[in-house]
DNA sequence: CCATCTTTGTGCACGCGTTCACAAAGACAT
DNA sequence: ATGTCTTTGTGAACGCGTGCACAAAGATGG
Protein backbone atom coordinates (compact mmCIF):
# COMPACT_ATOMS: atom_id res chain seq x y z
CA UNK A 1 0.00 0.00 0.00
CA UNK A 2 1.15 3.57 -0.48
CA UNK A 3 1.64 5.71 2.66
CA UNK A 4 -0.53 7.46 5.00
CA UNK A 5 -2.26 10.47 4.81
CA UNK A 6 -0.70 13.47 6.12
CA UNK A 7 -0.92 16.60 8.79
CA UNK A 8 -4.15 14.66 9.63
CA UNK A 9 -4.72 15.44 13.98
CA UNK A 10 -5.91 11.93 14.39
CA UNK A 11 -8.97 13.28 16.16
CA UNK A 12 -11.42 10.41 15.45
CA UNK A 13 -13.52 11.91 13.07
CA UNK A 14 -17.30 10.90 15.41
CA UNK A 15 -16.46 8.33 17.27
CA UNK A 16 -15.56 6.49 14.15
CA UNK A 17 -11.43 5.91 14.30
CA UNK A 18 -9.14 6.67 11.24
CA UNK A 19 -8.27 2.83 11.12
CA UNK A 20 -11.88 1.80 10.47
CA UNK A 21 -12.29 4.73 7.74
CA UNK A 22 -9.90 3.33 5.83
CA UNK A 23 -11.34 -0.33 6.32
CA UNK A 24 -14.40 0.66 5.01
CA UNK A 25 -14.11 0.65 1.56
CA UNK A 26 -12.19 -2.35 1.92
CA UNK A 27 -15.60 -4.08 3.38
CA UNK A 28 -17.80 -2.36 0.80
CA UNK A 29 -15.88 -3.36 -2.14
CA UNK A 30 -16.34 -7.47 -1.10
CA UNK A 31 -19.84 -6.90 0.29
CA UNK A 32 -20.43 -5.25 -3.54
CA UNK A 33 -19.36 -8.12 -4.80
CA UNK A 34 -21.14 -10.34 -2.59
CA UNK A 35 -24.70 -8.34 -3.71
CA UNK A 36 -23.63 -8.95 -7.23
CA UNK A 37 -23.54 -12.81 -6.73
CA UNK A 38 -27.39 -11.86 -5.01
CA UNK A 39 -26.07 -13.19 -1.70
CA UNK A 40 -28.48 -11.80 0.76
CA UNK A 41 -26.48 -12.60 3.97
CA UNK A 42 -22.70 -12.92 5.25
CA UNK A 43 -21.68 -13.63 8.55
CA UNK A 44 -18.49 -11.45 10.16
CA UNK A 45 -16.00 -14.54 9.64
CA UNK A 46 -17.17 -15.24 6.07
CA UNK A 47 -16.99 -11.20 5.06
CA UNK A 48 -13.75 -10.65 7.12
CA UNK A 49 -11.93 -13.77 5.16
CA UNK A 50 -13.14 -11.84 1.38
CA UNK A 51 -12.08 -8.17 3.27
CA UNK A 52 -8.70 -9.82 4.47
CA UNK A 53 -9.10 -9.02 8.15
CA UNK A 54 -9.83 -10.56 11.58
CA UNK A 55 -13.04 -10.98 12.03
CA UNK A 56 -13.14 -9.61 15.57
CA UNK A 57 -11.44 -6.06 13.96
CA UNK A 58 -14.66 -6.41 11.58
CA UNK A 59 -16.93 -6.41 14.25
CA UNK A 60 -15.60 -3.91 16.24
CA UNK A 61 -15.26 -1.75 12.94
CA UNK A 62 -18.72 -2.27 12.32
CA UNK A 63 -20.23 -1.47 15.93
CA UNK A 64 -18.48 1.94 15.54
CA UNK A 65 -21.72 2.16 12.49
CA UNK A 66 -24.43 1.04 14.52
CA UNK A 67 -25.88 -2.63 15.33
CA UNK A 68 -26.88 -3.52 11.85
CA UNK A 69 -26.31 -7.27 12.40
CA UNK A 70 -28.48 -10.33 13.10
CA UNK A 71 -27.17 -12.12 16.12
CA UNK A 72 -27.64 -15.83 14.92
CA UNK A 73 -27.38 -14.53 11.42
CA UNK A 74 -25.11 -11.95 10.31
CA UNK A 75 -25.56 -9.30 8.25
CA UNK A 76 -27.88 -8.09 5.43
CA UNK A 77 -25.38 -7.58 2.33
CA UNK A 78 -27.51 -4.94 0.45
CA UNK A 79 -28.40 -2.62 3.51
CA UNK A 80 -24.87 -2.88 4.88
CA UNK A 81 -23.54 -2.07 1.36
CA UNK A 82 -26.36 1.05 1.84
CA UNK A 83 -25.31 1.95 5.24
CA UNK A 84 -21.29 2.25 4.25
CA UNK A 85 -22.01 3.68 1.44
CA UNK A 86 -23.88 6.19 3.55
CA UNK A 87 -21.54 6.37 6.02
CA UNK A 88 -18.74 7.08 3.48
CA UNK A 89 -20.57 9.86 1.54
CA UNK A 90 -20.87 7.68 -1.69
CA UNK A 91 -24.38 8.41 -2.29
CA UNK A 92 -23.90 11.74 -3.50
CA UNK A 93 -21.99 12.95 -6.12
CA UNK A 94 -18.06 13.84 -5.51
CA UNK A 95 -16.31 15.96 -8.91
CA UNK A 96 -12.77 15.68 -8.94
CA UNK A 97 -10.14 17.98 -10.85
CA UNK A 98 -6.86 15.86 -12.36
CA UNK A 99 -3.82 18.02 -12.55
CA UNK A 100 -0.88 17.23 -14.69
CA UNK A 101 -2.09 15.20 -17.39
CA UNK A 102 1.20 12.83 -18.34
CA UNK A 103 1.35 8.88 -18.08
CA UNK A 104 -0.38 8.87 -14.53
CA UNK A 105 -2.61 11.31 -15.08
CA UNK A 106 -3.80 10.03 -17.77
CA UNK A 107 -3.86 6.75 -16.41
CA UNK A 108 -5.78 7.93 -13.55
CA UNK A 109 -8.87 9.83 -16.08
CA UNK A 110 -9.08 6.63 -17.60
CA UNK A 111 -10.05 4.21 -14.55
CA UNK A 112 -12.88 2.75 -14.43
CA UNK A 113 -13.55 2.72 -11.18
CA UNK A 114 -14.05 6.40 -10.72
CA UNK A 115 -17.86 6.81 -11.59
CA UNK A 116 -19.16 3.43 -9.12
CA UNK A 117 -18.08 4.88 -6.31
CA UNK A 118 -19.75 8.28 -6.91
CA UNK A 119 -16.52 10.39 -8.10
CA UNK A 120 -16.96 12.12 -11.14
CA UNK A 121 -13.94 13.39 -13.43
CA UNK A 122 -15.00 17.34 -13.50
CA UNK A 123 -11.79 18.12 -15.17
CA UNK A 124 -8.69 17.12 -16.58
CA UNK A 125 -5.72 20.47 -15.91
CA UNK A 126 -2.28 20.60 -17.82
CA UNK A 127 -0.24 23.45 -18.15
CA UNK A 128 1.06 22.02 -21.26
CA UNK A 129 -0.83 24.25 -23.95
CA UNK A 130 -0.16 21.63 -26.63
CA UNK A 131 -2.09 19.28 -24.37
CA UNK A 132 -4.93 21.74 -24.26
CA UNK A 133 -8.19 20.59 -25.93
CA UNK A 134 -6.71 17.17 -26.93
CA UNK A 135 -9.45 14.41 -25.51
CA UNK A 136 -7.79 12.11 -22.94
CA UNK A 137 -9.71 9.40 -22.14
CA UNK A 138 -12.79 11.42 -23.49
CA UNK A 139 -12.25 14.36 -21.85
CA UNK A 140 -10.83 17.36 -23.39
CA UNK A 141 -7.77 18.68 -21.65
CA UNK A 142 -8.05 22.06 -19.85
CA UNK A 143 -5.21 24.86 -19.37
CA UNK A 144 -4.08 25.31 -16.19
CA UNK A 145 -4.88 29.05 -16.61
CA UNK A 146 -8.51 27.82 -16.02
CA UNK A 147 -7.68 26.05 -12.67
CA UNK A 148 -9.23 28.49 -10.40
CA UNK A 149 -12.36 28.93 -12.56
CA UNK A 150 -13.09 25.15 -13.38
CA UNK A 151 -12.92 24.35 -9.41
CA UNK A 152 -15.57 27.51 -8.56
CA UNK A 153 -17.89 26.47 -11.48
CA UNK A 154 -18.24 22.76 -10.44
CA UNK A 155 -17.81 23.17 -6.85
CA UNK A 156 -15.05 20.51 -7.05
CA UNK A 157 -13.46 20.11 -3.20
CA UNK A 158 -11.24 17.09 -4.24
CA UNK A 159 -8.38 17.20 -6.69
CA UNK A 160 -5.97 14.57 -7.52
CA UNK A 161 -2.28 16.16 -8.07
CA UNK A 162 -0.13 14.01 -10.99
CA UNK A 163 2.52 16.81 -11.48
CA UNK A 164 6.00 16.78 -11.56
CA UNK A 165 7.53 17.19 -7.94
CA UNK A 166 8.81 20.68 -9.00
CA UNK A 167 5.12 22.28 -9.33
CA UNK A 168 3.15 20.33 -6.64
CA UNK A 169 3.34 23.01 -4.34
CA UNK A 170 2.09 25.32 -6.35
CA UNK A 171 -0.32 23.50 -7.51
CA UNK A 172 -2.11 22.40 -4.16
CA UNK A 173 -1.41 26.27 -3.03
CA UNK A 174 -3.88 27.08 -6.28
CA UNK A 175 -6.08 24.02 -5.32
CA UNK A 176 -6.81 25.09 -1.69
CA UNK A 177 -7.36 28.47 -2.33
CA UNK A 178 -9.45 27.74 -5.16
CA UNK A 179 -11.81 25.72 -2.52
CA UNK A 180 -10.46 22.38 -2.82
CA UNK A 181 -10.31 20.84 0.95
CA UNK A 182 -9.08 17.09 -0.12
CA UNK A 183 -6.21 16.36 -1.74
CA UNK A 184 -4.23 13.00 -3.10
CA UNK A 185 -0.73 13.19 -3.95
CA UNK A 186 0.93 11.43 -6.25
CA UNK A 187 3.87 13.48 -6.83
CA UNK A 188 6.91 12.66 -4.17
CA UNK A 189 6.85 15.81 -2.41
CA UNK A 190 5.46 16.83 1.33
CA UNK A 191 3.13 19.36 0.55
CA UNK A 192 2.06 21.89 3.23
CA UNK A 193 -1.83 22.24 3.38
CA UNK A 194 -3.41 24.64 6.10
CA UNK A 195 -5.44 23.71 8.66
CA UNK A 196 -9.00 22.25 7.23
CA UNK A 197 -7.65 20.40 4.21
CA UNK A 198 -6.59 16.63 4.01
CA UNK A 199 -3.56 15.77 1.90
CA UNK A 200 -3.37 12.24 1.28
CA UNK A 201 -0.08 10.41 -0.80
CA UNK A 202 0.66 7.96 -2.73
CA UNK A 203 4.00 6.82 -3.85
CA UNK A 204 5.40 4.04 -5.42
CA UNK A 205 9.31 4.48 -4.43
CA UNK A 206 8.19 4.42 -0.95
CA UNK A 207 6.41 1.22 -1.29
CA UNK A 208 9.25 -0.56 -3.26
CA UNK A 209 11.76 0.64 -1.19
CA UNK A 210 9.38 -0.94 1.84
CA UNK A 211 9.75 -4.30 -0.14
CA UNK A 212 13.27 -3.87 -0.56
CA UNK A 213 13.90 -3.42 3.29
CA UNK A 214 11.85 -6.22 3.87
CA UNK A 215 13.50 -8.27 0.85
CA UNK A 216 17.04 -7.73 1.93
CA UNK A 217 16.18 -9.03 5.47
CA UNK A 218 14.46 -12.15 3.90
CA UNK A 219 17.89 -12.94 1.79
CA UNK A 220 20.01 -11.95 4.62
CA UNK A 221 18.61 -14.55 7.03
CA UNK A 222 20.11 -17.30 5.00
CA UNK A 223 23.80 -15.58 4.52
CA UNK A 224 23.69 -15.10 7.96
CA UNK A 225 26.88 -14.38 10.19
CA UNK A 226 28.77 -12.00 7.83
CA UNK A 227 25.51 -9.57 8.25
CA UNK A 228 26.08 -7.97 11.28
CA UNK A 229 29.77 -8.04 11.52
CA UNK A 230 29.86 -6.44 7.40
CA UNK A 231 27.72 -3.93 8.78
CA UNK A 232 29.99 -2.49 10.66
CA UNK A 233 33.11 -2.92 8.30
CA UNK A 234 31.14 -1.60 5.13
CA UNK A 235 30.42 1.15 7.68
CA UNK A 236 34.07 1.84 8.68
CA UNK A 237 35.29 1.33 4.95
CA UNK A 238 33.33 2.26 1.97
CA UNK A 239 30.90 5.07 2.90
CA UNK A 240 31.58 8.40 3.26
CA UNK A 241 33.17 8.94 6.50
CA UNK A 242 30.95 9.78 9.42
CA UNK A 243 32.46 12.97 10.12
CA UNK A 244 35.12 14.05 7.91
CA UNK A 245 34.09 14.27 4.35
CA UNK A 246 35.17 16.71 1.83
CA UNK A 247 32.74 19.53 3.00
CA UNK A 248 30.31 18.88 -0.26
CA UNK A 249 31.20 15.91 -1.58
CA UNK A 250 27.95 15.94 -4.03
CA UNK A 251 26.70 12.37 -4.39
CA UNK A 252 26.21 11.57 -7.78
CA UNK A 253 23.15 12.93 -8.36
CA UNK A 254 20.21 10.65 -9.06
CA UNK A 255 16.62 11.37 -9.73
CA UNK A 256 17.01 14.12 -6.57
CA UNK A 257 13.20 13.68 -6.92
CA UNK A 258 13.06 16.33 -9.52
CA UNK A 259 12.62 13.89 -12.18
CA UNK A 260 9.85 14.43 -15.32
CA UNK A 261 6.28 12.45 -15.80
CA UNK A 262 5.10 10.51 -13.32
CA UNK A 263 5.94 10.92 -9.42
CA UNK A 264 4.40 7.92 -7.49
CA UNK B 1 -1.31 7.61 1.08
CA UNK B 2 -2.96 4.28 -0.55
CA UNK B 3 -3.43 1.57 2.01
CA UNK B 4 -1.16 -0.12 3.93
CA UNK B 5 0.25 -3.55 3.88
CA UNK B 6 -1.32 -6.59 4.39
CA UNK B 7 -0.64 -10.15 5.63
CA UNK B 8 2.52 -8.72 7.39
CA UNK B 9 2.83 -10.08 11.06
CA UNK B 10 4.17 -6.85 12.60
CA UNK B 11 7.44 -8.97 13.57
CA UNK B 12 9.86 -6.05 14.03
CA UNK B 13 12.14 -6.61 11.46
CA UNK B 14 15.11 -6.64 13.46
CA UNK B 15 14.33 -4.02 15.65
CA UNK B 16 13.26 -2.03 13.81
CA UNK B 17 9.42 -0.78 14.08
CA UNK B 18 7.60 -1.18 11.18
CA UNK B 19 6.50 2.62 11.11
CA UNK B 20 9.51 3.81 11.24
CA UNK B 21 10.63 1.53 7.90
CA UNK B 22 8.25 3.32 6.21
CA UNK B 23 9.69 6.50 6.98
CA UNK B 24 12.80 6.25 6.41
CA UNK B 25 12.57 6.65 2.65
CA UNK B 26 10.87 9.86 3.36
CA UNK B 27 13.60 11.20 5.21
CA UNK B 28 16.19 9.58 2.44
CA UNK B 29 13.98 11.30 -0.14
CA UNK B 30 14.51 14.96 2.13
CA UNK B 31 18.60 14.39 2.37
CA UNK B 32 19.51 13.32 -0.97
CA UNK B 33 17.52 17.16 -1.77
CA UNK B 34 19.86 18.50 0.32
CA UNK B 35 22.68 16.24 -0.68
CA UNK B 36 22.34 17.47 -4.21
CA UNK B 37 22.60 21.30 -2.82
CA UNK B 38 25.65 20.01 -1.11
CA UNK B 39 24.37 20.66 2.61
CA UNK B 40 26.93 18.87 4.59
CA UNK B 41 25.12 18.65 8.13
CA UNK B 42 21.60 19.18 9.01
CA UNK B 43 20.18 19.16 12.71
CA UNK B 44 16.86 16.92 13.58
CA UNK B 45 14.80 19.67 13.68
CA UNK B 46 15.58 20.99 9.87
CA UNK B 47 15.25 17.43 8.96
CA UNK B 48 12.15 16.80 10.10
CA UNK B 49 10.49 19.86 8.72
CA UNK B 50 11.57 18.65 5.12
CA UNK B 51 10.07 15.62 5.91
CA UNK B 52 6.73 16.46 7.32
CA UNK B 53 7.33 15.07 10.74
CA UNK B 54 7.88 15.68 14.46
CA UNK B 55 11.78 16.20 15.31
CA UNK B 56 11.39 13.65 18.54
CA UNK B 57 10.35 11.09 16.26
CA UNK B 58 12.63 11.64 13.32
CA UNK B 59 15.52 11.09 16.14
CA UNK B 60 14.00 8.31 17.80
CA UNK B 61 13.66 6.32 14.16
CA UNK B 62 17.00 7.34 13.84
CA UNK B 63 18.43 5.70 16.99
CA UNK B 64 16.66 2.23 15.76
CA UNK B 65 20.01 2.61 13.20
CA UNK B 66 22.83 3.73 15.49
CA UNK B 67 23.71 6.92 16.58
CA UNK B 68 24.79 8.38 13.40
CA UNK B 69 24.41 12.32 14.52
CA UNK B 70 26.82 14.73 16.27
CA UNK B 71 25.33 16.24 19.60
CA UNK B 72 24.90 20.38 19.20
CA UNK B 73 25.91 19.34 15.34
CA UNK B 74 23.21 17.48 13.80
CA UNK B 75 23.61 14.78 11.23
CA UNK B 76 26.24 14.11 8.33
CA UNK B 77 23.82 14.12 5.43
CA UNK B 78 26.20 11.93 3.20
CA UNK B 79 26.56 9.72 5.41
CA UNK B 80 23.35 9.42 6.58
CA UNK B 81 21.91 8.98 2.96
CA UNK B 82 24.41 6.02 3.04
CA UNK B 83 23.40 4.28 6.34
CA UNK B 84 19.59 4.77 5.31
CA UNK B 85 20.29 3.57 1.99
CA UNK B 86 22.01 0.29 3.13
CA UNK B 87 19.28 -0.54 5.63
CA UNK B 88 16.62 -0.17 3.46
CA UNK B 89 18.62 -2.51 0.51
CA UNK B 90 19.16 0.26 -1.96
CA UNK B 91 22.60 -0.25 -2.71
CA UNK B 92 22.10 -3.13 -4.10
CA UNK B 93 19.96 -3.74 -7.55
CA UNK B 94 16.26 -5.01 -7.48
CA UNK B 95 15.33 -6.34 -11.06
CA UNK B 96 11.37 -6.21 -11.00
CA UNK B 97 8.77 -7.20 -13.20
CA UNK B 98 5.70 -5.07 -14.38
CA UNK B 99 2.66 -7.41 -15.09
CA UNK B 100 -0.51 -6.07 -16.94
CA UNK B 101 0.47 -2.98 -19.40
CA UNK B 102 -2.54 -0.97 -19.77
CA UNK B 103 -2.65 2.67 -18.98
CA UNK B 104 -1.29 1.75 -15.24
CA UNK B 105 1.27 -0.40 -16.41
CA UNK B 106 2.70 1.97 -19.08
CA UNK B 107 2.72 5.02 -16.41
CA UNK B 108 4.70 3.02 -14.09
CA UNK B 109 7.36 1.35 -16.65
CA UNK B 110 7.91 4.86 -17.93
CA UNK B 111 8.44 6.21 -14.10
CA UNK B 112 11.63 7.90 -13.38
CA UNK B 113 12.06 7.40 -9.61
CA UNK B 114 13.04 3.64 -10.51
CA UNK B 115 16.84 3.40 -11.37
CA UNK B 116 17.76 6.18 -9.33
CA UNK B 117 16.80 4.06 -5.77
CA UNK B 118 18.29 0.37 -7.36
CA UNK B 119 15.38 -0.69 -8.93
CA UNK B 120 15.46 -1.71 -12.56
CA UNK B 121 12.75 -2.55 -14.65
CA UNK B 122 13.96 -6.42 -15.83
CA UNK B 123 10.50 -6.85 -17.81
CA UNK B 124 6.90 -6.04 -18.89
CA UNK B 125 4.21 -9.09 -19.43
CA UNK B 126 1.35 -8.73 -20.63
CA UNK B 127 -1.47 -11.52 -21.75
CA UNK B 128 -2.32 -9.67 -25.02
CA UNK B 129 -0.91 -11.59 -27.78
CA UNK B 130 -1.04 -7.75 -29.64
CA UNK B 131 1.09 -6.25 -27.23
CA UNK B 132 3.81 -8.76 -27.22
CA UNK B 133 7.42 -7.19 -28.49
CA UNK B 134 5.65 -3.40 -28.67
CA UNK B 135 8.03 -1.34 -26.89
CA UNK B 136 6.83 0.60 -23.72
CA UNK B 137 9.19 3.12 -22.24
CA UNK B 138 11.87 1.81 -24.50
CA UNK B 139 11.04 -1.38 -22.96
CA UNK B 140 9.61 -4.43 -25.37
CA UNK B 141 6.60 -6.03 -24.17
CA UNK B 142 7.10 -9.84 -23.23
CA UNK B 143 3.79 -12.51 -23.06
CA UNK B 144 3.00 -13.50 -20.03
CA UNK B 145 3.56 -17.19 -21.30
CA UNK B 146 7.26 -16.46 -20.70
CA UNK B 147 6.16 -15.01 -17.01
CA UNK B 148 8.10 -18.08 -15.54
CA UNK B 149 11.30 -18.24 -17.42
CA UNK B 150 12.15 -14.07 -17.38
CA UNK B 151 11.40 -14.34 -13.72
CA UNK B 152 13.93 -17.12 -12.93
CA UNK B 153 16.73 -15.84 -15.75
CA UNK B 154 16.36 -12.60 -14.16
CA UNK B 155 16.38 -13.77 -10.29
CA UNK B 156 13.50 -11.52 -9.76
CA UNK B 157 11.77 -10.91 -6.59
CA UNK B 158 9.83 -8.34 -6.78
CA UNK B 159 6.82 -8.12 -8.83
CA UNK B 160 4.18 -5.23 -9.49
CA UNK B 161 0.91 -6.37 -11.17
CA UNK B 162 -1.41 -3.89 -12.64
CA UNK B 163 -3.61 -6.14 -14.10
CA UNK B 164 -7.45 -6.04 -13.90
CA UNK B 165 -8.32 -7.41 -11.06
CA UNK B 166 -10.25 -11.12 -12.61
CA UNK B 167 -6.50 -11.87 -13.29
CA UNK B 168 -4.62 -10.62 -10.64
CA UNK B 169 -4.51 -13.40 -8.07
CA UNK B 170 -3.91 -15.99 -10.94
CA UNK B 171 -1.02 -13.95 -11.91
CA UNK B 172 0.08 -13.43 -8.12
CA UNK B 173 0.36 -17.30 -8.00
CA UNK B 174 2.12 -17.65 -10.73
CA UNK B 175 4.64 -15.22 -9.81
CA UNK B 176 5.13 -16.48 -6.53
CA UNK B 177 5.50 -19.81 -7.59
CA UNK B 178 8.27 -18.87 -9.92
CA UNK B 179 9.86 -17.21 -6.95
CA UNK B 180 8.94 -13.89 -6.68
CA UNK B 181 8.63 -12.86 -2.82
CA UNK B 182 7.64 -9.45 -2.52
CA UNK B 183 4.26 -8.14 -4.68
CA UNK B 184 3.48 -4.53 -5.26
CA UNK B 185 -0.49 -4.72 -5.78
CA UNK B 186 -2.73 -1.99 -7.94
CA UNK B 187 -5.34 -4.38 -8.40
CA UNK B 188 -8.38 -3.85 -6.37
CA UNK B 189 -8.32 -7.45 -4.94
CA UNK B 190 -7.14 -9.07 -1.81
CA UNK B 191 -4.11 -11.26 -2.86
CA UNK B 192 -3.52 -14.55 -0.88
CA UNK B 193 -0.39 -15.45 -0.90
CA UNK B 194 2.12 -17.89 1.08
CA UNK B 195 4.02 -16.84 4.39
CA UNK B 196 7.32 -15.21 3.61
CA UNK B 197 5.61 -12.93 0.64
CA UNK B 198 5.01 -9.40 1.47
CA UNK B 199 2.23 -8.13 -0.23
CA UNK B 200 1.96 -4.41 -0.24
CA UNK B 201 -1.59 -2.56 -1.61
CA UNK B 202 -2.03 0.61 -3.35
CA UNK B 203 -5.81 1.92 -3.96
CA UNK B 204 -6.86 4.98 -5.48
CA UNK B 205 -10.37 3.87 -5.26
CA UNK B 206 -9.83 3.53 -1.22
CA UNK B 207 -7.70 6.68 -0.66
CA UNK B 208 -10.18 8.51 -2.42
CA UNK B 209 -13.01 7.41 -0.67
CA UNK B 210 -11.37 8.59 2.39
CA UNK B 211 -11.07 11.88 1.55
CA UNK B 212 -14.88 11.46 0.89
CA UNK B 213 -15.61 10.52 4.19
CA UNK B 214 -13.52 13.40 5.71
CA UNK B 215 -14.83 15.74 3.28
CA UNK B 216 -18.47 14.90 4.40
CA UNK B 217 -17.60 15.35 7.78
CA UNK B 218 -16.18 18.60 7.33
CA UNK B 219 -19.67 19.40 4.86
CA UNK B 220 -21.91 18.34 7.40
CA UNK B 221 -20.41 20.62 10.52
CA UNK B 222 -21.77 23.89 8.52
CA UNK B 223 -24.91 22.47 7.93
CA UNK B 224 -25.55 20.65 10.97
CA UNK B 225 -28.82 19.76 12.99
CA UNK B 226 -30.50 18.00 10.27
CA UNK B 227 -27.39 15.30 10.04
CA UNK B 228 -28.13 13.10 12.82
CA UNK B 229 -32.15 13.43 12.16
CA UNK B 230 -31.54 12.85 8.54
CA UNK B 231 -29.19 9.76 9.31
CA UNK B 232 -31.94 8.03 11.27
CA UNK B 233 -34.26 8.75 8.34
CA UNK B 234 -32.93 7.74 5.63
CA UNK B 235 -32.01 4.72 7.26
CA UNK B 236 -35.30 4.39 7.81
CA UNK B 237 -37.13 4.83 4.50
CA UNK B 238 -35.31 4.95 1.54
CA UNK B 239 -32.98 1.90 1.67
CA UNK B 240 -33.81 -1.32 1.67
CA UNK B 241 -34.87 -2.58 4.79
CA UNK B 242 -32.79 -4.10 7.25
CA UNK B 243 -34.11 -7.28 7.24
CA UNK B 244 -36.84 -8.11 4.24
CA UNK B 245 -35.94 -7.27 1.08
CA UNK B 246 -36.65 -9.22 -1.88
CA UNK B 247 -34.20 -12.25 -1.30
CA UNK B 248 -31.80 -11.31 -4.12
CA UNK B 249 -32.53 -7.38 -5.26
CA UNK B 250 -29.26 -7.45 -7.27
CA UNK B 251 -28.44 -3.48 -6.93
CA UNK B 252 -27.92 -1.88 -10.40
CA UNK B 253 -24.26 -3.56 -10.44
CA UNK B 254 -21.61 -0.72 -10.79
CA UNK B 255 -18.19 -2.00 -12.13
CA UNK B 256 -18.23 -4.49 -9.46
CA UNK B 257 -14.63 -4.31 -9.10
CA UNK B 258 -13.87 -6.52 -12.11
CA UNK B 259 -13.58 -3.46 -14.01
CA UNK B 260 -11.11 -3.62 -17.33
CA UNK B 261 -8.07 -1.51 -17.70
CA UNK B 262 -6.46 0.00 -14.44
CA UNK B 263 -7.25 -0.82 -11.07
CA UNK B 264 -5.61 1.32 -8.47
C1' DC C 1 40.85 24.24 30.90
C1' DC C 2 36.42 25.76 31.95
C1' DA C 3 31.88 27.58 30.94
C1' DT C 4 28.21 27.94 27.89
C1' DC C 5 25.32 26.65 24.33
C1' DT C 6 23.38 23.56 20.98
C1' DT C 7 21.51 19.28 19.68
C1' DT C 8 21.21 14.41 20.17
C1' DG C 9 19.46 10.14 22.28
C1' DT C 10 16.03 8.19 25.25
C1' DG C 11 13.09 7.14 29.58
C1' DC C 12 8.49 7.66 30.39
C1' DA C 13 3.67 8.28 29.95
C1' DC C 14 -0.27 8.35 27.16
C1' DG C 15 -3.51 7.02 23.62
C1' DC C 16 -4.94 4.35 19.71
C1' DG C 17 -5.60 -0.03 17.60
C1' DT C 18 -5.84 -4.99 17.89
C1' DT C 19 -7.19 -9.23 19.78
C1' DC C 20 -9.26 -12.36 23.01
C1' DA C 21 -12.98 -14.22 25.10
C1' DC C 22 -17.58 -14.20 26.59
C1' DA C 23 -22.20 -12.73 27.68
C1' DA C 24 -26.36 -11.30 25.36
C1' DA C 25 -29.45 -11.80 21.54
C1' DG C 26 -31.93 -13.81 18.36
C1' DA C 27 -33.15 -17.82 15.00
C1' DC C 28 -34.86 -22.27 14.71
C1' DA C 29 -36.56 -26.77 16.01
C1' DT C 30 -39.35 -29.42 18.91
C1' DA D 1 -42.98 -22.03 25.23
C1' DT D 2 -38.73 -23.80 25.98
C1' DG D 3 -34.18 -25.25 24.83
C1' DT D 4 -30.33 -25.36 21.79
C1' DC D 5 -27.30 -23.40 18.66
C1' DT D 6 -25.24 -19.77 16.06
C1' DT D 7 -23.34 -15.30 15.70
C1' DT D 8 -23.10 -10.64 17.14
C1' DG D 9 -21.47 -6.84 20.05
C1' DT D 10 -18.23 -5.42 23.48
C1' DG D 11 -15.44 -5.26 28.01
C1' DA D 12 -10.85 -5.72 29.06
C1' DA D 13 -5.99 -6.60 28.40
C1' DC D 14 -2.11 -5.94 25.67
C1' DG D 15 1.22 -3.92 22.51
C1' DC D 16 2.78 -0.52 19.36
C1' DG D 17 3.56 4.19 18.13
C1' DT D 18 3.88 9.01 19.44
C1' DG D 19 5.39 12.99 21.82
C1' DC D 20 7.23 15.26 25.94
C1' DA D 21 10.89 16.58 28.40
C1' DC D 22 15.42 16.14 30.00
C1' DA D 23 20.02 14.47 30.87
C1' DA D 24 24.25 13.39 28.48
C1' DA D 25 27.48 14.64 24.89
C1' DG D 26 30.05 17.32 22.30
C1' DA D 27 31.20 21.79 19.94
C1' DT D 28 32.65 26.42 20.53
C1' DG D 29 34.56 30.57 22.65
C1' DG D 30 37.16 32.83 26.14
Amino acid sequence: MATGRTHRPATRSRGIPEATVARLPLYLRALTALSERSVPTVSSEELAAAAGVNSAKLRKDFSYLGSYGTRGVGYDVEYLVYQISRELGLTQDWPVVIVGIGNLGAALAGYGGFASRGFRVAALIDADPAMTGKPVAGIPVQHSDDLEKIIEEDGVSIGVIATPAGVAQQVCDRLVAAGVTSILNFAPTVLSVPDGVDVRKVDLSIELQILAFHEQRKAGEESNAEAAAEAETAAAVAPPAPRGGTTGGSRKGPDGDVPAVMPA
